[in-house]
DNA sequence: CTTGCGATTCTA
DNA sequence: AGAATCGCAAGG
């Protein structure tokens, strides 16, 4: 499968969210392609945005993967429990990244399916039932098996990379709004820079 | 070394 | 609305 080239990921923090919706978030892992579709996302625009980990031009171990350039992944732990997954984007001197905070499983992709089956230890799933094991940051990540150990990872390798066609699902438009749980980011709570998919008769958030 | 708290999820 | 749960980052 085609991936995106570094030149998607070296581009404004925005745009690049913008445009992840509809894309194929893949990963390779137990002998399958496990491929899902972002249909929600976050910008966080570095050292200027308060909500954002490298404010200020903060630099410590855990924010190092966002001083790589564009294209490479930031995968960290929060509340005790959960890794989220964000793809670096613009140049190393801008430590900016995407929070990828929901997808769907492709329809058709049965490794995916059978994968994400496996993981929430359910028999079959209801379309309701797929949807719900990856409409959340923490949930993304426990469905494709990504964690801390994927921190850093360069996405135009062979383990863990994003598809660059075009969205295998149903046409949509682009619904905007505040990021989520950065309450204590003063100016910044109220930047709209949330991404999600909107599919006529109902939105990808919850 | 200590401590406050977080880019969440699940249950009620 | 609250608990679970622990690494990070700041401060002493």
């Amino acid at each position: 499968m085609e991936k995106l080239d570094r030149a998607f990921y070296l581009r404004d923090t925005v745009t690049v969210a913008r445009e992840l919706l509809g894309k194929r978030l893949c990963h390779w892992v137990g002998g399958a392609l496990v491929a899902v579709e972002i249909t929600e996302t976050e910008a966080y625009t570095g050292v200027e945005d308060k909500a954002c980990h490298s404010y200020g031009g903060r630099r410590t171990r855990r924010t190092q993967a966002l001083y790589r350039e564009g294209g490479h992944a930031y995968v960290y732990f929060i509340y005790g429990m959960y890794d989220l997954f964000n793809v670096v984007t613009e140049s190393a001197q801008a430590p900016c990244a995407v929070l990828v905070r929901g997808a769907r499983p492709v329809p058709g992709c049965e490794d995916a399916i059978a994968w994400l089956r496996f993981r929430k230890e359910y028999g079959e799933l209801t379309p309701a039932q797929r949807r719900g094991l990856l409409d959340g940051p923490g949930k993304v990540c426990r469905g494709l098996g990504i964690t801390r150990e994927h921190n850093g990872m360069d996405l135009l390798g062979e383990e863990l990379f994003i598809g660059a066609g075009a969205s295998l699902g149903r046409e949509f438009s682009i619904g905007v709004g505040k990021r989520i749980n950065i309450g204590y980011a003063m100016e910044a709570v109220d930047f709209p820079y949330r991404f999600y998919c909107r599919f006529g008769d109902s939105d990808c958030k919850k």
